[in-house]
DNA sequence: TTTTAATCATTCGTATTCAAATTATTTGAA
DNA sequence: TTCAAATAATTTGAATACGAATGATTAAAA
């Protein structure tokens, strides 16, 4: 009804009208309550959506070819980075060492990857890439939905500049720190 | 000291150069030298640390208020929209049935949702909040970060119908069909 | 030198998440 | 009516993901 006049802005031609203001359409006749002045539900669901589709996408390419998203992910940061301890690794891919402890696991379990302790520092370790390792990655599709890259692709980049300055954006927020919330004293 | 582990990922600029990997190491504000094709790269880049704050969010509910971001979801949801069936659910909330599963089993154990087989068609379970379930809403901020929350807020409103409209503009790039997958007639 | 602190990888426990297979129930067609 | 197909919830199995705790190793302080 009151369509506010901005939402023209991004939208081409949208077939189906789930995205008004006030109502998004989840599934055959569930319309739930959202209030209308607040984007923060929008961006909270489709946060919802966009982790859900990483995560279906990863479940596809494990089918197709036996490496998972993150696992994907791991090898190409290797595979660029050169040797990385696993703190390093955590940080380029933005996970916790402990995540990644289980994922170089199941890369060397796959002759993908290669541990090594390391001479100078015994407490680290050094994973790097196998040849096995590289022709995977040569022979698979990037960790990104294909639909996503096409799409973006083929977006004006006034608009690819648009959605990765927004995404960037909601990630500082979320990552700001609370310097606040002192425990009470 | 700091307890906060997303520290561990920004202040990471200090440590040492990161030599070769500068590209994918990126900090807030920072731009690099921008190859052809980076929006991609920073688009997944941003969805990967989107998911993170939310699971460390998650983790931190958890700890806080004994409840996951999940499970809140899913109450907040049930709270909502009535008694709903365990796919309903799983609609609302963009997961599948079988994570709603497991998510209603938790929140059953906890008391704060009840399962109860429908009469009329007995394949259905119709679930809902109890007492102590809005109890626990009423005293349990969003699964929505407060700082996202809050830093939206402020945010001019064109910029909130901005992140808006990005935000669902690459859900829809995501969920696109693929149009073929001609099911074998 | 000896002790203490810091760092690194790892293990542990819990939760989430998906697809695929399974069970119970209902619906539709022969 | 009977039986096959469809639907709903669940179970199963594998992988991810986090923080906290552990053990090994190095660095710093005493």
């Amino acid at each position: 009804m009151d369509r506010n006049p901005l939402n023209n802005i991004l939208q081409e031609k949208d077939e189906k009208p789930t995205k008004v203001e006030g109502e998004i359409l989840l599934g055959p006749g569930i319309i739930p309550p959202v209030p209308k002045n607040s984007y923060e539900l929008r961006i909270l669901q489709s946060i919802r959506r966009i982790i859900r589709a990483v995560e279906i996408h990863s479940h596809k390419l494990a089918q197709e070819h036996d490496i998972t998203g993150p696992q994907l992910s791991c090898l190409l940061a290797l595979a660029k980075g050169g040797p990385l301890t696993i703190t390093q690794l955590a940080r380029m891919v933005y996970q916790s060492p402990s995540t990644i402890v289980g994922i170089v696991d199941r890369l060397a379990d796959k002759g993908l990857a290669l541990r090594e302790r390391s001479c100078k520092d015994r407490r680290l370790v050094q994973v790097c890439v196998t040849e096995a390792g590289e022709a995977l990655i040569a022979a698979t599709p990037s960790p990104l939905q294909e639909t996503l890259a096409e799409s973006l692709k083929n977006l004006p980049e006034l608009e690819q500049v648009s959605i990765t300055l927004a995404l960037e954006k909601v990630v500082d927020m979320m990552e700001a720190r609370k310097i606040e919330a002192p425990p009470a004293l």
